[in-house]
DNA sequence: CGGAATCCCTCCCGATACTG
DNA sequence: CAGTATCGGGAGGGATTCCG
């Protein structure tokens, strides 16, 4: 992963897109996103197991990607909020389709215990 | 990446399938599976850029995560055949979208390059 | 031909603490 | 509140070589 975008381009397109939003909590940032802006402490607390290093950083390639638009307030206490650039929302059909996939994975793994351990590490 | 996929669950749906499918070559992989089997050296020519060994791990995990089907012909020379599961079918529409949203993200590159070092790295 | 084994190295991601 | 600095572990991925 992380290939720069431009070598995954020669060698498929599918690389491009999983190069750009294959990094953890990166498609959850932008499903979150979906619904509208959101500011970086409300986006922290939609995904908990993110620290703010990692969240700052993934939100910083979205945005380097131009999914992702950075709004900085000169406020004291600071604000950000963060948003979908208009290429960033023609990725909600990818967005919906994996999230329904992966529930549907979800399901059957509680359902059907056999393929329990897949591509799951240590803990 | 590569969380545990019941750990994913946890936070997100989507995550179960990028944990699953963010591997880099793995989606790659299956886009080429649509089409039908190959053999495991026809599928190296179509991903020269993956090595044998990362080829056989990314396999493999498809293969633990049902995505993937693995048929062994007891032959000499060895003949190996990667085919799709039911499971693996399920995917060609994310395969399609995320294939043409990343070409789509391609072009644009080309066509503007003032984005043009987006998620890329080193070399 | 398709893999297993080995070595190695990058960099991803997390924990913690500090700043404006 | 939002972000950076620092530290560190550990997995992901590559190159190479040997095997059946």
């Amino acid at each position: 992963m992380r290939l720069p975008v431009r070598r995954a381009a020669e060698v498929c397109p599918v690389e491009v897109a999983v190069s750009i939003l294959g990094g953890t909590w990166k498609l959850t940032l932008v499903k979150h996103l979906t619904a509208g802006p959101l500011r970086f402490g409300q986006l922290g607390r939609r995904v908990p197991a993110a620290n703010r290093k990692t969240l700052t950083r993934a939100l910083r390639e979205l945005e380097e990607d131009g999914v992702v638009h950075r709004d900085v307030h000169a406020e004291v206490p600071p604000r950000v909020e963060y948003s979908l650039t208009a290429l960033g929302g023609t990725l909600a059909p990818i967005v919906e389709a994996m999230d329904s996939w992966g529930a549907d994975y979800a399901a059957r793994l509680a359902a059907d215990p056999l393929q329990g351990r897949g591509s799951s590490r240590s803990a």
